[in-house]
RNA sequence: GGGCCCGUAGCUUAGAUCGGUUGGAGCAACCGGCUGAUAACCGGUAGGUCGAGAGUUCAAAUCUCUCCGGGCCCA
């Protein structure tokens, strides 16, 4: 039995209701246990970091991915949805340390590292409860009771797992990594802390000769970091650009052409020859300073693309310990590192002109030095960015650190065969963003210089003639290796550091390497690791590889993206996901990033509060491409709210008032679609292709497009034609067949709506549906299979005659506002004008326009001709030149005359004749121009391959019916003001002028009728609970009700 | 600095693959109308240098180039 619905949305309250009835009822296990042994849809949850609260982007990706999954459950599949936690990494670290006080990475060792960790575990889920009620209320549909964390000591062994195999095929290895770093801090610094501390400084630039050694020239560098060239190793120039010799002052100098112009114009020079860059490839030249004999070949010219034209030489010093492309060319031509600089920032010994001067200090005096030995050519200040430290101020300084890397150059055309066969979403990304970075895939600099991550399981013997290196694989190969492995462990440091492990070998002590790994290397291996592969779950693992569908932000794509793949590349060859779909960012109102510091930041859940978790997802769905960023703010969910929300829950208030009404009971024999009116074929036609066109944009992720085709439907179709359309026939009291063929069609169509929508709004579905069905149906709409298309429903004729006839409504509207009657006033007559076809075609819609325009009678005609006239106006541009001075007599003789008169008078005689003082005039059809008009009391719309024709006629009787419409229409609004029920009863009375009293009379059992009064008595006062005085087209009228 | 994405009415957007009537629609505004569900709806009015400039073409919102603005990623 369907119940009659609430009157007001209140999202809040029924949100809250319908989350406990999924709760008490288990229904997301069961949505999931009922589709075992399904086909598979396998999902992975990118891993948030729960040590923050969750902002409105964590909102859109949660959305999106419950939309998706919902979605694919409907259709049958099979889908886990574990939930995941990133737990590791700098950010939890700083978060510690800023709580704690600690200044920099003494000041955590001395706080005790196990502490220190300890406050890092329980820091990422500080805001745990946040994340998990937010999850909750936007009904993100995920397992979060059986998560997969990254701290816990089965991930990490997969972890080690992993990195052990990387080991085992020679990926992973210890190289030199630039970074930049703080001397004063004694710490690298991540990019993401650097990022915030750029600033414009002025640096003293120089441009250096440098002697080639075979011969009296010299090549010209430039560099804006003197203290840097102590370290040089090699010169670069580009392989493909043009360089000169010149000579100049005596001197002969080597320098790319096109700089040559920059630097020295005004300068006399003489050209002394010509050649590119890579003719110059190997060529030696002396060294500046002699503080070191380099274990490699150094000293010479080598070539690199990074080279640029845009400032200095075209000549640039290297020195592989201070600048990442330096590192990387050295990396190339297997140049020494050369390091002349300590960890403090200062000169070594070594360097005895400048011993224990810092570096950045120590420029001018190496500029000067350099100009004594007559070696520098010239001296420039040079303002640019130069990154600063965000903690302490101090300049940074790239720097070669040891790090450990995994060379997943090695495994680029893997990693680019395995990118190709995943399906990106937008696809630009495929081969852009994504496809760039891949191609010029780097090698991944794993490790850490920290405290809070996956400690990196490799241990090197202590024993100087063994250094036998070992990377740990499991706990049980660290557990046999060790004295004393307990009972409890905890796989972080320090407990890995205090471990003594003993050397296979020697039987020496082994040393675990320092450091942590990169956190991003966690979050990559979950597609594994959160089974404990390959010590667990192995066919799990197995069922759930490759994943299907993985969804996170446009910021994930050199993140998390990057990392599975990565990972899955060097392990399986394999890709480790098949489509992936990247999320727009989620702007504020202004376009800007939303962030705290901005105050731009807007808190979900007062959107959740205010319009509630569906009118929020909704706006995030049907705003924009899910990759488009979204503007977030919630004036716009408001809009979503009036616009869609509230006209699809009043549609179904209105529904459900009735059905109660009349005791709907849908477990009755159902009337066929064939034999219900075409109304009713009309709408479920349509709702029909709605449903293959949401299907197809689905498969698309095209589910901005999918949401506006449902509201489409929902406002204009049903809501404003069918329900608007079927009104009348709920109203009649008798029982009729139209009646509960309506009925009928609006529940189907409701329970149709509520599945259709159940991936996009759960809550306003499910609030339905279970007012909706019957003990026969599913418990929860969720749990329904989604909507499948029926052919046989889908009448492409009805619906394009549906088109026309709605088409000539809005024309017909427009007339009427054109002419000016208003559309409570019936009007005699309206008349088609068409082809037999269309007449045949449209016949069975035809009663819907003599409502909706508020006609008499309705009928085809096939000729025009019968509402319209022909009469002629004078061609003036045709008398004028013939007539030449007496055209304008012509034509005001003309003007007095009946054009239409004269019309038939052409059509007849062929001519018209007349005088002009002495002339005759005879005008034939040619000098005149045929026009058309309505007759009288008729105007005409047309629309299409219709000419719509409405009789303007109002007779008095007419005029009367205008009127009671009028009181009618008066009444129903002072009902509604009272709170009436439909079915309550009143008693009316009226005081109308004399003239009109008497008129009305025959008119008083309609207004009886239609206001659902027991009597209705025209008086002198009138009485009752709501009087009113009304002035209707100048007369007075007042009105009294009372139940 | 480099790469990628975006820019259409006050706001949200359709149209861009494949150049072709007068660039559609919704919200907001104004005027009028409808209403036993509506915060809805209907008719009309106003509002556009399609980010700017140049080019290709008979024809450009659409193709090309440059620039400007916003965003992301990488330096």
């Amino acid at each position: 039995m369907i119940r009659p619905p609430q009157q007001k949305y209140n999202p809040k309250e029924f949100e809250e209701r319908i989350r406990k009835f999924w709760k008490d009822n288990h229904v997301f296990k069961k949505s999931i246990d009922q589709r075992e042994g399904s086909p598979a849809y396998v999902f992975l949850e990118g891993p948030p970091t729960a040590n923050g609260l969750p902002h409105p982007g964590h909102v859109l990706t949660r959305v999106m991915k419950d939309l998706i999954l919902r979605y694919e459950t409907m259709k049958g599949h099979y889908i886990l949805r574990k939930a995941g936690w990133d737990t590791h990494g700098l950010p939890v670290e700083i978060e510690v340390e800023k709580k704690l006080g600690l200044e920099d990475k003494q000041a955590i060792e001395r706080y005790g590292i196990a502490k220190f960790n300890e406050e890092c575990k329980k820091s990422v889920f500080r805001y745990e409860h946040a994340w998990v009620e937010m999850t909750q209320r936007i009904a993100f549909w995920l397992d979060m009771d059986n998560p997969y964390i990254t701290l816990k000591n089965d991930y990490i062994e997969s972890v080690w797992w992993s990195l052990q195999q990387a080991w085992k095929k020679k990926l992973l290895y210890r190289g030199h990594k630039v970074v930049p770093y703080c001397p004063r801090c004694g710490t690298a610094l991540s990019t993401h802390e650097i990022s915030q501390g750029y600033k414009m400084v002025e640096d003293p630039s120089i441009f250096v000769k440098f002697k080639r050694k075979d011969k009296e020239e010299y090549f010209l560098a430039w560099t804006t970091t003197p203290w840097t060239l102590i370290s040089n190793v090699a010169l670069a120039v580009h392989p493909k650009e043009p360089y000169i010799k010149i000579r100049l002052n005596g001197e002969v100098l080597i320098l790319a052409e096109e700089r040559a112009s920059a630097l020295l114009k005004g300068q006399e020079y003489e050209m002394l020859d010509r050649f590119i860059g890579k003719d110059l490839e190997h060529i030696q030249y002396d060294p500046l300073f002699a503080y070191t004999t380099p274990e490699k070949k150094a000293w010479y010219v080598v070539l690199a693309d990074f080279v640029t034209m845009d400032d200095g030489t075209g000549i640039v010093h290297i020195a592989p310990a201070f600048g990442e492309d330096d590192y990387n060319v050295g990396r190339v031509y297997d140049l020494p590192v050369v390091q002349l600089v300590g960890l403090d920032g200062t000169f070594p010994k070594k360097v005895t002109l400048w011993s224990g001067q810092f570096v950045k200090d120590a420029d001018p005096s190496i500029i000067q030095y350099l100009e004594e030995r007559g070696l520098l050519a010239g001296t420039k200040k040079h303002v640019h960015e130069y990154p600063f430290c965000w903690r302490c101020d101090s300049p940074l300084l790239y720097y070669a650190m040891e790090s450990w890397f995994i060379a997943m150059s090695k495994v680029q055309e893997s990693l680019v065969r395995n990118n190709n066969k995943i399906g990106w979403y937008p696809p630009h990304l495929q081969q852009g963003r994504f496809g760039d970075f891949i191609r010029d895939v780097k090698d991944w600099a794993l490790s850490r210089d920290r405290y809070w991550g996956t400690p990196l399981p490799i241990w090197t013997c202590s024993n100087k003639n063994c250094h036998h290196i070992e990377c740990i694989g499991s706990v049980q190969q660290l557990r046999d290796l060790s004295e004393s492995f307990p009972q409890e462990y905890d796989l972080h440091k320090p407990f890995v550091d205090e471990l003594k492990v003993r050397c296979p070998k020697c039987k020496q002590r082994m040393i675990r390497e320092n450091e942590v790994i990169d956190c991003w290397y966690d979050s990559g291996s979950s597609f594994f690791a959160q089974w404990h592969y390959p010590f667990e779950h192995t066919e799990l693992f197995k069922k759930n590889f490759p994943i299907d569908f993985i969804s996170e932000a446009l910021d994930q794509t050199r993140g998390w993206f990057y990392s599975l793949l990565a990972i899955s590349t060097f392990l399986f060859e394999k890709h480790p996901y098949k489509t992936v779909l990247t999320l727009g960012l989620v702007l504020d109102k202004d376009n800007q990033k939303m962030s705290k510091s901005k105050k731009n930041y807007v808190d979900p859940s007062i959107i959740l509060d205010h319009e509630g978790a569906d009118a929020l997802r909704w706006y995030l769905i049907s705003a924009n491409a899910p990759w488009m960023s979204t503007r977030f703010y919630e004036e716009a969910v408001k809009d979503t709210l009036g616009k869609f929300l509230l006209t699809f829950w009043n549609s179904y208030n209105f529904f459900t008032t009735y059905a109660a009404l009349d005791v709907f009971d849908p477990t009755q024999k159902r009337i066929p679609l064939a034999k219900r009116g075409a109304l009713d074929r009309w709408i479920h036609s349509r709702f029909n292709k709605l449903i293959r066109e949401v299907q197809s944009y689905m498969e698309e992720f095209e589910t901005h497009k999918a949401a506006r085709a449902i509201e489409v439907f929902v406002i204009d179709d049903f809501s404003n034609w069918y329900l608007r359309r079927s009104r009348k026939r709920l109203w009649v009291d008798e029982k009729t067949t139209d009646k509960l063929s309506g009925y009928f069609t609006m529940y189907e169509i409701f329970v149709g709506l509520s599945q259709l929508l159940a991936p996009f709004i759960p809550f306003i579905t499910e609030e339905m549906y279970q007012n909706l069905r019957t003990d026969a149906m599913p418990e929860s709409v969720h749990l329904c299979d989604y909507p499948a298309t029926d052919k046989k429903a889908i009448d492409e004729d009805l619906e394009r005659s549906m088109e026309l006839i709605r088409a000539l409504v809005e024309a017909g509207r427009a007339l009427r506002s054109k002419i000016n009657i208003k559309g409570r006033q019936p009007l005699p007559s309206a008349s088609i004008v068409c082809s037999k076809e269309i007449e045949t075609s449209t016949q069975s819609l035809v009663e819907l326009i003599k409502e909706e325009l508020n006609v008499k009678t309705i009928g085809y005609e096939r000729d025009a001709s019968l509402f319209m006239t022909k009469t002629v106006k004078p061609k003036i541009s045709h008398l004028g030149p013939k007539y030449k001075q007496k055209a304008k007599e012509i034509i005001q003789v003309l003007e007095t005359q009946d054009m239409h008169l004269l019309y038939q008078q052409l059509l007849k005689q062929k001519e018209v004749v007349f005088t002009i003082g002495a002339e005759t005039i005879r005008l034939t059809i040619d000098d005149f121009e045929i026009v058309e008009h309505e007759k009288k009391h008729y105007v005409k719309a047309t629309e299409q391959d219709m000419t719509l024709f409405v009789e303007t006629t109002v007779t008095d009787e007419l005029e009367t019916e205008g009127l009671a419409r009028e009181i009618i229409r008066r009444i129903q609004s002072m009902r509604k003001e009272l709170n009436l029920a439909v079915e309550d009863r009143i008693i009316t009375e009226i005081t109308l002028e004399e003239k009109i009293r008497t008129a009305l009379e025959a008119w008083k059992d309609h207004i009886k009728e239609e206001t659902r009064s027991k009597t209705v008595t025209f008086v002198n006062t009138p009485s009752g609970t709501l009087v009113k005085q009304w002035t209707i087209d100048d007369s007075n009228v007042d009105i009294g009700i009372r139940t």
